[in-house]
DNA sequence: ACATTTGTTTTTGTATACAAAATAGTGGCC
DNA sequence: GGCCACTATTTTGTATACAAAAACAAATGT
């Protein structure tokens, strides 16, 4: 692992608050308090906007200044539909792509899922959760797909992560996954790929009712 | 339409140059000569670069520079791979929100494809043939689903492009679309994504016999 | 009291300067 | 002649400076 530069170190972080929640979507992001916050003079500051900005997890305001993403339910809708296409299409090419390691892989973020849904650990799981979604995208085999995917994992955090309030919301979610995995690991390629649709369809569902 | 800013202008003309093939995969883009040529400094060609580069075209180097985007056949096979997920994607989305506009948009944008194939404009088939892509993109009612469609509609660009040689490559190029569309319209999701992966597919065979 | 204009302060975009890293070049040595 | 060490040059990343644009605020006139 390269020590990551400065810039880099700026976007992870930034990233990291705001998937944390601590930025807030609509929040205003100030180029000097950032700078001064760093230690560093505005121009990486800028340059990391810049990159977030492409992601989409900033965008620019009307006349200046970026912001946290903030979409309305409109939006949301659009960029949840997206994200379940992109994830349908992950699911499609791994179950047509599985063996041995990739299938272990899976059982074995399952496994973390569950542990962490049923002692509670509302961080844990988020976490466990991330790995089970992204252990399907290595599964694809294709790096390219893997970075679509995650970049929309990472625009939808903070309104994903709201909706797990409770234990139950916990396990309710880790066993969902379930019969995901089994459409998936049925090597059938409408059946992986509709199964993701539902999963994903249901737990949008959730995310809804609190954003 | 709002006036460019600089930084975007030269986006812009970067974009475009790649596409046409002015500047071709593997390139190295010199910072200091794009700003003399450009008139600025290097401030605002650094940050076009770096926009370039998150979205794909540009890959920077090991040690320094950044350089046009260049595939091995592997990474090729797989960027296609997902643009051909991403694009049936759409197909299916548009299939379940066509309307009467989007159907006469889609049918235009093939005339003005058979149009120019059957005179031998290649410049503008490609035109066309863009135009018919987003047209479907368009008719999905998804601005972020259109968003990563079109960029990786750029990013393959250079790639495509050399696969059209004479006239007869343009008009059966051309001609494919008809069953495509018919698939679409039909309103059948399954029936329009794979519709539009074996177009996909059929495409990328010829591409890849010249790249 | 309100709208409009004018002046002030912030904030942004771009230019320039500089130091550190990386490459290329040069000369000496075997 | 080939190879290594060392220096010069290029190139990058970051800091700083400055001018233009935007937001804000106050004062003026109606």
């Amino acid at each position: 692992m390269t020590t990551p530069s400065t810039v880099q170190r700026i976007e992870m972080v930034l990233t990291e608050e705001i998937s944390v929640g601590e930025l807030t979507p609509g929040m205003r992001l100030d180029e000097a308090k950032l700078a001064e916050r760093f230690g560093v003079s505005r121009t990486p500051i800028r340059e990391a906007l810049n990159r977030l900005t492409a992601q989409g997890i900033l965008v620019p305001g009307e006349k200046r200044g970026v912001f946290v993403a903030q979409y309305s339910r409109e939006e949301l809708s659009q960029i949840f539909e997206a994200m379940h296409e992109i994830e349908a299409a992950c699911a499609r090419i791994a179950s047509q792509r599985l063996n041995l390691l990739a299938r272990s892989e899976i059982e074995q973020a399952q496994s973390e899922c569950l542990a962490a849904a049923r002692s509670g650990d509302r961080a844990g799981y988020l976490r466990a959760n991330e790995a089970f979604h992204m252990a399907i995208y290595k599964a694809t085999g294709n790096p390219y797909m893997a970075e679509i995917a995650t970049e929309f994992r990472r625009r939808t955090g903070p309104f994903r992560a709201k909706k797990f309030e409770t234990t139950q919301d916990l396990i309710e979610s880790a066993e969902s996954h379930r019969e995901l995995i089994d459409n998936i690991f049925s090597e059938d390629s409408a059946t992986a790929s509709n199964g993701m649709r539902s999963h994903m369809t249901a737990s949008f569902m959730q995310t809804l009712k609190v954003n």
